[in-house]
DNA sequence: TTATAGGTTAAGCTTCAATTATGTTGCATA
DNA sequence: TATGCAACATAATTGAAGCTTAACCTATAA
């Protein structure tokens, strides 16, 4: 491999001109620097690359195949970094997002298409999944920024988060409900923590992460061991498990929204305050975001707290 | 334009090995130097390669963009120098070569013939045409080297000949011929300079100095004006106008060599020795030849001195 | 013959890249 | 919870490499 490739800029401006003092001039450099940078170039690869004449220098067969080649590259080069340039000012690229899966399915891809339509040089990949697996592909780059459920996160992750940047971007209630038939069967307003803690329930998550935490919150304790009568790795289809009166689930309150006004689905009153679930955007903190990170990072915000306004005007 | 092409060397080895550290012991400095150096190219192109986690970093899509233009880069500029390393040892590439057209009728294309079955890796580019044509090619590198009739040339060309290295590779003889029957009904036996001089001439080129030269070389003085009844721009034309009593021509002696043996056509007997044309390779002093064409002159020396020798043996 | 244009060569200087040494930080191990 | 370490960053020093100046060379034009 070439020893000094900063000579081959030289050599290009040397060929391009068929003149030594032409290339100084472009250079801004002295002829006589041009000159023995060429010199020490033909050394290094031990190959005449201009044949001198009086007043003129003409390329010979090797200068000819190398010039090729440089030039293609400093042609890709200069496109390269005006591009990078471009980048700059222009949102594009890929996004490469994470979220949970049923945020990803409900809100994000109308986001996403409603900034492409914005931002057309935008292009989007979006990896659902949990914490757990979201925060290391963040970390290792994989991902350009997750959306990230607090109330979910953080325990399965074992590094050091200090290295993310959290923002909050919405806030959702996190509830225990069943449906009334259940309740009026099981729970008869019973609201105890030992009849509550003997019910049946059906966990979102494969661990007990969730109820757990639901009692830890209210109760400041936890059982020992809820009896599980479904796990299932989907935020719906524990609200369609709860409807059919399998047991109790914890959920979002967004996502019952209508099932809790109809009646069809109870919300088991706690002791204290609802637990408060905040959706965070999470990015490197070390990571210099481009312009569409940042254009994307605004307009999720403003999108999500206009979804918010809706709902609360109903 | 980028400031310091150097420095996407150290890049492309920091991209290679994802690691500074591995790209600092490729490239034999510490490590210290690399981590600046992809620094000052960060600052340079104002945007971040890499992303720095702990102990790990990670190519952003500036990063990604830029090396896959440099990996094929230096890919294709590894191979460019290996050829030109291989076509070092093994000729190869195309040999330009001018040469008068008569020499290159009827020899240059056997002797090219036998050269390119011992080396494939050569080709040939043949330019045919006088010295005055020839020479200043050779001079702007267009021809890698001429095969040059020094009886015919030197004279039109207008330039510096200390620039070129001559090498005699062959010798014929000038001589000025007529048919019988011209000889017999024109001549009848005079020849002296009044006589010659007025007789019907056939010349080769467009201007007098071929005929002159033979007067010049043989009388030491030439007439003001000859009477040409023909002038043709190739030499077999020559010998056939001669054959066809039109006049008398200044030949090659090999030319003619079965014509004068059978009679028919008569050498005029010159005052003194006869006028010697020598053959040269003609190549610029300053250029270093490859070694194709190196070998090529060898081979084309050889082959003419064997030719030269079938005539002799005859 | 002189002038000049393009290139080369040589010597000194200046810059900038490499080194050394030290700092930082997250991870692994004890 | 320390402790070591592995990968990278930072700062100050040093020296090699490239630049500049100035003189030289030489073919062509004036």
């Amino acid at each position: 491999m070439l020893h000094n490739l900063d000579r081959l800029k030289t050599f290009y401006h040397i060929y391009s001109g068929k003149s030594i003092v032409a290339a100084a001039e472009r250079l801004h450099v002295s002829q006589s620097a041009v000159s023995q940078s060429l010199q020490k170039l033909e050394e290094e690869i031990k190959t005449p690359l201009f044949i001198r004449l009086h007043k003129k220098i003409i390329p010979t067969a090797a200068g000819e195949k190398l010039f090729s080649i440089v030039e293609s590259f400093m042609s890709d080069l200069d496109t390269c970094l005006n591009e990078l340039e471009h980048s700059k000012e222009v949102p594009s690229g890929i996004l490469r997002i994470g979220s949970p899966p049923e945020f990803g399915k409900t809100y994000l891809s109308l986001i996403t298409a409603q900034f492409m339509s914005q931002y057309p040089e935008v292009t989007f990949s979006l990896e659902l999944g949990h914490p757990g697996k979201l925060l290391p592909m963040l970390r290792e780059g994989k991902i350009d920024f997750i959306l990230l459920d607090e109330f979910l996160a953080k325990k399965p992750y074992s590094g050091n988060l200090d290295i993310f940047h959290f923002m909050p971007v919405a806030h959702e209630g996190i509830i225990l409900t069943c449906s009334k038939e259940y309740y009026d069967k099981h729970i008869k307003d019973d609201l105890s923590f030992s009849s509550l803690s003997k019910q049946d329930y059906i966990s979102y998550t494969a661990d007990n992460l969730v109820v757990n935490s639901w009692f830890k919150h209210h109760f400041s304790k936890s059982a020992a061991k809820f009896h599980y009568v479904m796990t299932v790795n989907d935020h719906e289809a524990v609200v369609a498990a709860v409807l059919n009166h399998i047991g109790l689930g914890v959920v979002s309150s967004h996502l019952v929204r209508k099932e809790l006004e109809s009646g069809r689905m109870i919300k088991i009153a706690a002791p204290d305050t609802e637990i408060i679930n905040t959706i965070s955007l999470v990015q490197l903190l070390d990571k210099i975001p481009t312009i569409a990170e940042k254009l994307f990072a605004k307009f999720l915000i403003d999108k999500i707290l206009s979804i918010s306004d809706e709902y609360d005007q109903k």
